[in-house]
DNA sequence: GTTCCAGTCTGCGGATTTCGCAATCAGGAG
DNA sequence: CTCCTGATTGCGAAATCCGCAGACTGGAAC
């Protein structure tokens, strides 16, 4: 049934026709549905196809082609606080050499929830997700700082999460 | 897959972790659910159920309490660099006085999408969605910074997303 | 002990949604 | 014009969602 592991395609490691902005073929229709799923990720195709315009089966289509396509995913988000990660923080990391290549790194750490590259003093700035100040020390200090090309972290442990919305494209 | 009930059904719902910000208690089942539930957010009740050990009614019902109480929510995400918006940075903030009403000014800005406190050099953390470099200028310089009590700012553009997971639950 | 009582779970119909597929339609390219 | 390829539609069948009534549990009060 539905027990394959809907793989969590990441934000697309190297795909070259998406990486320039404007991203893949995606129409105003496509961006009204990912709004529709922004609101609740549960809607019903129909009433999505009600509301942009399309049939059921389309909508179904579509959607589907956006999941395998990595554009999108549909999943429960939290605040990690309040079901039992205790310890959170945001680490700037400084590289030298291939950034690239430590980001992956680090993508493949499961701790490492979010990656992404930057311009500033940071070359690359990871969120980190662990159950206590013991596994947040681990991560950063032996994890983390073991990479090749890592040359310093700075870490910003989290107090509290304020908000976390995924609805910018009602605005 | 888990094939196995994650918990008999004498898991009392009072076995809460601790949260002390008041928030809910969850027990293992509910994380079991949202652990599902962030590999699928359609995955059907009835599938949960099997995993986890309960009907597809009372999965139902416990599912639609931990949306109302706001401990969780189902949506589609995206990497907003592939729908549009070009422009994205976290922006570090240094407050003097209340760190929390900054916050909250921060929160109130649509294009703010993630607010939260921290502890180290910066006091806050803002990532930041806008649609171009103008869009993402005015936000920092006119607005970030127009906040009472915000005493420097610093911005960390985007150059590209890596990873971006909600998984925690799965390792 | 017994009796509430609130919260949760289960079972089960009926309404709704999802699914799969064949047919239809739209837009190029040759 | 014809042949493609891809998107869309319509429609039965299967699966899922939904609401509700009854049963169960643990705690509090007596």
């Amino acid at each position: 049934m539905h027990s394959e592991p809907v793989a969590s395609r990441s934000a697309d490691p190297r795909d070259s026709r998406e990486s320039r902005n404007g991203g893949p073929q995606l129409d105003a229709v496509s961006l009204a549905i990912i709004e529709q799923l922004q609101e609740d990720g549960r809607r019903p195709y129909a009433a999505i196809g009600k509301a942009v315009g399309l049939s059921e089966a389309a909508v179904r289509q579509r959607v589907q082609k956006l999941l395998d396509q990595g554009v999108m995913q549909i999943v429960a988000v939290t605040d990690p606080l309040t079901v039992g990660f205790r310890r959170q923080a945001m680490v700037g990391v400084n590289v030298e050499g291939d950034v690239e290549s430590v980001a992956d790194a680090l993508t493949a750490m499961s701790e490492c929830e979010y990656v992404v590259m930057t311009a500033g003093s940071f070359d690359l700035m990871v969120e980190v997700v662990c159950e206590d100040d013991d596994h947040l020390l681990e991560v950063i200090n032996r994890r983390i700082r073991a990479v090749p090309g890592v040359r310093s972290t700075e870490s910003f442990v989290y107090m509290k999460l304020k908000k976390q919305t995924y609805m910018w494209g009602t605005r």
